[in-house]
DNA sequence: AAACTCTACAACCGCCTATCT
DNA sequence: GAGATAGGCGGTTGTAGAGTT
């Protein structure tokens, strides 16, 4: 007898998601809120599983998220984090707002564990590797000179340097963290909270082909005036998942905007023009 | 131009844990 | 306390697109 599957399989979809599955998921979600991921499909009309809506939602579609890649200083974190915390994905995530676990598990897998080879760490233990295991040129490297500062030995100053970076005291990211926001606590979507689309951005890996376009036909409910921003902007291209990164709150009373902490407002031309378009 | 290989990343699977009854 | 259930996590797979032959 195995386990019980999450959900019934059954006459599912799986695969790739569509534009059409996208913006079902969206509506859904911004009308209602998180809850209860097992009825989630049947209530918004989808046929996944609650399990694949989550992640659909939390790794893709959240309102949230940054895309593209790692920046330097991310990737410096994650190496960091990882040295101490193993491969916790989703506690090294909850220390990069913005970021999935499985984005990070991803750029670990396909980008970070090369480059420490590469440099002869152990992208396991953060510790060199042994000499039978340095790649070729790293082993030549050390036959030619080895008592010259490598690679690794920088790196792992560069550890270090992260390291006091994270001192909470200092680091800007930690402090967004001590003021009570990660990415394990993204607040739910409110109606009087609003997602609002930054420009594109070149460094942007290739958006999901199935998820562009969504929010020019995006049906908000209550959020008429937010369609008007959208369309007011116009560095706005049109791309909803690569480039949603910003998330603000809006009170409709006051007419005010605010952003939700955590959220970084490093887009100035948008914040700029929304504050003259409200 | 076609076939093949490689790479990146979205999505799935199965297990674990927390919570509820 | 035990069993059931849902959510979360990490490992793995599938696939599209890019690069190479």
């Amino acid at each position: 007898m195995g386990r019980q599957p999450c959900c019934e399989k059954v006459g599912l979809k799986k695969g790739p998601w569509t534009a059409e599955e996208d913006k079902r998921l969206i509506n859904f979600i911004l009308t209602n809120g998180q809850c209860c991921w097992r009825a989630v499909p049947k209530l918004a009309g989808l046929l996944r599983c609650g399990k694949s809506c989550r992640l659909r939602w939390t790794n893709y579609l959240r309102p949230d998220l940054k895309r593209g890649l790692l920046s330097e200083y991310e990737e410096k974190m994650v190496i960091d984090l990882h040295a101490q915390l193993g491969n916790r994905w989703s506690k090294i995530a909850s220390h990069l707002p913005g970021r999935t676990d499985n984005e990070i598990k991803n750029h670990w897998n396909t980008h970070i564990k090369k480059k420490l080879r590469k440099m002869g760490i152990d992208p396991l233990t953060h510790k060199p590797l042994p000499a039978d295991q340095l790649p070729k040129e790293k082993q030549e490297d050390q036959q030619v000179s080895p008592s010259s500062e490598t690679e690794s030995s920088s790196m792992e100053s560069t550890i270090t340097e992260v390291n006091e970076e994270l001192n909470p005291d200092e680091d800007p990211l930690m402090e967004v963290i001590n003021n009570g926001f990660c990415t394990d606590e993204v607040p739910l979507i409110e109606p009087h909270e609003i997602s609002l689309v930054s420009a594109p951005c070149s460094s942007s890996s290739t958006p999901s082909s199935s998820s562009s376009s969504i929010i020019q036909e995006f049906d908000f409910p209550n959020f008429d005036w937010q369609c008007d921003i959208l369309n007011s902007l116009d560095f706005w291209d049109g791309d909803f998942s690569s480039s949603l990164d910003l998330l603000i709150n809006y009170d409709s009373d006051r007419n005010n905007v605010t952003p939700i902490p955590g959220i970084v407002w490093d887009q100035e031309p948008i914040r700029d023009s929304l504050f003259e378009l409200l």
